[in-house]
RNA sequence: GGGCGAUUAGCGUAGUGGUAGCGCAGCUCCUUUACACGGAGUAGGUCGGAGGUUCGAAUCCUUCAUCGCCCACCA
């Protein structure tokens, strides 16, 4: 074995090995194995995305999970793969024609937009996949899936043409939440609710009567073409009644006021509702008003009725409704049932149109907004503007308030609705941590058709094609000349809503899809549980007819160490791949992983990466500590020579097994990390490794060898079960250490990826080596010795590396090594027992298991702090006496507690009698102040 | 408006009824041939407040407060 260096170097070391993992093709994924199946998908990242720390922890947590079911001996198929995420492409490609050649995609047109967005992809897209690789991802590459590649195509049209001749996908001309940036049609789910700082207006309208016909205020507008549409397009003036007959407008000295928010879409209004059953306007249902806006109109061009509507609410604003059923889901609604007619004046891109009146035409609807209360201002209309603030719908990818449009979508009535909800419910599909079970079902309780058309370029095109009035609806284009394509591609959540069957070659690949499919596990954030889980359950039950995967873990979200979100414009979040750089993949994850608790959010410190680079460093030095003793792997351990210490750190380590084993089979994640780190650090190199050092330092070569193999035996366990989490270090040591040597191939000779995952030891094993738990007790009783001992020497003020001599009150025999290791730790040059010692005056003493501990130091100790010192403790052992007899004196106590605890009790009080009067003897000891 | 989560040492976090743990930062000592990316020791907590259940509460219940998230058509 090749000598290792001082420090661990990481960088050479991840390189070197990915690759050779790469080239024996561990990550494969064989569907003919004969192995139990176990599989995940990755969440696919965005195509043209770079990699984040929201990424880091997902990814590490998959990667644990993947290489631990390869060492429990599972064919593993951990399938990657990314999205063309629609909007967000598009939009960054639009933005680099825009500013590079100043062009619009109109300007490019259609075909030749789309070629730049795939010459994007092919230039940027992948980075994220090669950043993957950096951070140890164990995923079978060679069936890397991307949501555009054509079967993927193929399968999102065939899903459509199935839904559509189901009658779940429907073309409807409906509200929908219109992106005025992106100019497209958005899901619900792609709609964020914020507070927006805004005022409300309180304005005065005129009650009229009208007799005669009413003239109608306006009739439906036509939605205008969905994509390309620019200002000032529908704004055809229909408005006036004419040729309805006579009609007399007549004064009632009646005003009304009117609550808005929004005083532009005053010219869209077409009603203004009251609520029936509130006395102060009811009487007045059934006349008129006169519109304020737009303020050229003639005032009977401007008459629109005063409607009845249980929806108003008449404790808010002044229980008076402006019904604007155009640019409202509320008012559309209340539209429909009064049979309102619909006045467009807002355009595709949020700029007012003709129909707004002259003073607002042209304007965006923001300008438009402060014009339009100067107009009523100067009406004198306008009685109120106060500060107010409201929840207003923002487009999540533009950053953008919503404007509610009406315009004809494709939507889905969503299917398998209630197997999806059933498999959760009734826990067969398991949510980690669960309380997001309770999110999931209320949603699909609420749920609500899905818009799937959007008016963009880049994605999967509607595959629906029209001639005149006949509508076609399948996998080609019909035969027969002049049909036109939809433009409308769809939602790129209905393509990953087919991530875990599309992805394993659906329909046809039967070999993998029946070995691999229903996946085990996924992980992903608990932001995209609609966007994406909820819709692959029921994608999965509707076309596989069983649920896409078993278990799904909830990652908590990354923030800062402010407890702030991740973003760029805080320019808080820290860039993976420079950390790699500093401080090692294997740091990075462990770091992370050590700090990531359960479904709780995840302070990132960079601290945490620190402690994760420490750590590996920590594992490479005590591997080195075995080097440097020599001799070839030590395979076979000599039972009768086993000393306590090696029994001890061979029950610690079976312990370690069972903690680490169980804490990941429950996705604790950290828990795991912290076992294994605390064992490692604190029990095997803190303890165990020192008491090797009298062995290493003596000249017995048999038990050298039998220490060497206790070590190579620790050793082994320690890195396979450290591999899932320090993947590159585990197998840089398996290899160095020459641990790979002992096993065939398949399991850990190639790679520690396919060494078997530790077992605890069973009771033979434990038997053969007389594993008692009696070691632990004696071990723990040699800890608390060599504590106190370590105690006794700074309460002396002696330097660390200043050799002292011990004596232990005590008639025992300890074995001549235990002697020497006792005098190791405690940095000695003698340590004797001796039954009968007297101490003399100015020898500290501490109080122990195993008897009373001296430090004589003959006049080297202040007696004066050392008496305040011990009075003082002795008022914190009678304290704590205090508090345990109270306890056991409650009569209720002794007959309510169980035996075990009861008997606990009254150990303790007798070991702070003990301690009492050996604390006594000590200040006695002193002589008198 | 409804739901969910959080509140433990300066900071971050573990701990689902029986003596409050860990990491970082702090302080003291130590370059003792695995490791200063280290070792040894030490200080620091009425577990958000108030009630209650219990022999016993960080833990269970009620309530309040603060913060965060999700859902909801109040103009």
């Amino acid at each position: 074995m090749a000598e290792l260096s001082k420090a661990y170097e990481p960088q050479a070391v991840e390189a070197r090995w990915y690759q050779h993992w790469l080239d024996q093709k561990c990550f494969v994924a064989d569907p003919a194995s004969p192995k139990p199946a176990y599989s995940i998908v990755i969440p696919p990242p965005n195509v043209t995305g770079v990699l984040h720390m929201g990424h880091v922890l997902n990814n590490t947590i998959q990667d644990i999970l993947a290489r631990k079911a390869r060492m429990d001996g599972k064919e593993v198929l951990w399938l990657p793969g990314t999205d063309h995420a629609g909007i967000a492409t598009e939009g960054m490609v639009a933005k680099q024609l825009r500013k590079e050649e100043k062009k619009s995609k109109q300007d490019l047109g259609r075909e030749e937009f789309l070629k730049r967005v795939w010459t994007w992809k092919e230039k940027h897209g992948g980075i994220i996949i090669e950043q993957l690789k950096k951070l140890g991802c164990s995923c079978d590459w060679t069936r890397e899936r991307f949501t555009m590649d054509p079967d993927y195509v193929r399968n999102v049209q065939r899903v459509f043409v199935d839904l559509y001749k189901k009658g779940l996908i429907y073309r409807g001309k409906r509200m929908v939440n219109w992106c005025p940036a992106t100019q497209t049609a958005l899901s619900d789910e792609e709609v964020e609710m914020k507070p927006q700082k805004g005022f409300m207006y309180h304005f005065n309208v005129e009650v009229v009567d009208v007799v005669g016909q009413p003239p109608p205020a306006g009739k439906v507008q036509q939605a205008p073409p969905p994509a390309g549409s620019t200002a000032g397009e529908g704004a055809r003036m229909t408005t006036t009644g004419e040729g309805t007959g006579p009609t007399t407008v007549r004064s009632t000295d009646t005003w009304l006021t009117i609550a808005t928010t929004r005083p532009e879409t005053i010219p869209g209004d077409t009603a203004v509702a009251v609520n029936p059953k509130d006395t102060r306007y009811a009487h007045l249902i059934g006349k008129h008003i006169v519109r304020p806006l737009p303020a050229e109109l003639p005032r009977e061009q401007k008459l629109i009725p005063i409607v009845g509507d249980e929806h108003v609410d008449f404790e808010f604003g002044t229980g008076v409704l402006k019904v604007t059923p155009a640019h409202d889901k509320a008012d559309f609604d209340i539209g429909q049932r009064h049979k309102l007619p619909l006045l467009e004046v807002i355009n595709a891109d949020g700029s007012m149109n003709a129909l707004a009146g002259s003073d607002l035409a042209g304007l965006d609807r923001f300008a438009a907004r402060k014009v339009a209360v100067e107009k009523l201002r100067e009406l004198g209309s306008l009685l109120e503007e106060k500060p107010y603030e409201n929840n207003v719908g923002f487009s999540q990818r533009a950053d953008v308030p919503i404007e509610p449009r009406l315009s004809e979508q494709w939507f889905l009535k969503y299917p398998s609705v209630a197997a999806s909800q059933k498999c959760v419910a009734e826990g067969r599909m398991k949510f980690y941590p669960d309380r997001w079970a309770k999110v999931y079902d209320h949603w699909l309780t609420n749920i609500q058709d899905w818009c799937i058309s959007r008016q963009l370029w880049w994605g999967h095109r509607v595959p629906v094609w029209y001639r005149g009035a006949e509508v076609f609806c399948g996998l080609e284009a019909p035969p027969g000349e002049g049909w036109q394509q939809d433009p409308d591609v769809l939602d790129t959540w209905f393509s990953s809503w087919l991530w875990p069957f599309a992805t394993m070659g659906w329909p046809e690949n039967t070999e993998t899809l029946k070995k691999f499919y229903p996946t085990t596990d996924l992980v992903t954030g608990p932001d995209i549980i609609f966007f994406w889980v909820a819709r692959m359950i029921m994608a999965g039950y509707e076309y596989m007819g069983e649920m896409p995967f078993r278990n799904v873990y909830y990652t908590g979200i990354i923030r800062d160490k402010q407890g702030r979100k991740m973003s760029k414009t805080l320019g808080n979040s820290p860039d993976p791949l420079e950390l790699i750089a500093k401080y090692g993949a294997d740091a990075l994850r462990f770091g992370t992983m050590r700090s990531a608790p359960l479904g709780q959010d995840i302070l990132f410190d960079e601290k945490d990466v620190e402690l994760g680079r420490n750590f590996c460093n920590k594992l490479w030095n005590a591997c080195r500590f075995r080097q440097m003793q020599g001799g070839e792997v030590q395979g076979e351990i000599e039972t009768s020579k086993l000393r306590g210490d090696d029994k001890w750190i061979l029950l610690r380590l079976n312990q370690t097994i069972k903690d680490t084993s169980h804490a990941l089979a429950d996705y604790k994640f950290n828990e795991a990390a912290a076992a294994l780190y605390r064992f490692f650090w604190s029990e095997y190199c803190d303890w165990y490794v020192e008491t090797t050092k009298p062995i290493f330092h003596g000249t017995d070569e048999v038990k050298k060898a039998n220490t060497l193999a206790v070590l190579d035996f620790v050793l082994s366990h320690t890195l396979r079960l450290f591999h899932p989490f320090l993947p590159f270090i585990t197998e840089e040591l398996w290899h160095g250490m020459g641990y790979h040597e002992d096993m065939p191939d398949a399991q850990g000779g190639r790679t520690i990826m396919f060494a078997p995952w530790p077992k605890p030891f069973d009771a033979d094993f434990r038997d053969h080596y007389s594993l008692d738990d009696c070691y632990l007790d004696f071990f723990a009783a040699k800890q608390e010795l060599v504590t106190n001992g370590r105690n006794l020497r700074r309460e002396a003020n002696l330097p660390a590396n200043k050799k002292v001599k011990f004596v232990l009150k005590r008639e025992y025999q300890f074995t001549p090594n235990d002697m020497e290791v006792m005098k190791v730790l405690l940095n000695a040059d003698a340590f004797d027992i001796l039954p009968d010692y007297e101490p003399p005056q100015g020898t500290l003493t501490a109080h122990c298991e195993w008897g009373e501990l001296y430090l004589p130091l003959e006049g080297l100790v202040d007696l004066d702090a050392e008496r305040t010192r011990l009075t003082k403790e002795l008022e914190k052992i009678v304290n704590e006496i205090a508090k345990v007899e109270q306890k056991l004196t409650n009569p209720a106590f002794a007959q309510k507690v169980p035996p075990a605890v009861l008997q606990e009790h009254q150990q303790r009080l007798t070991d702070w009698h003990s301690k009492l009067s050996h604390v006594q003897k000590a200040i006695e000891g002193l002589g008198a102040a």
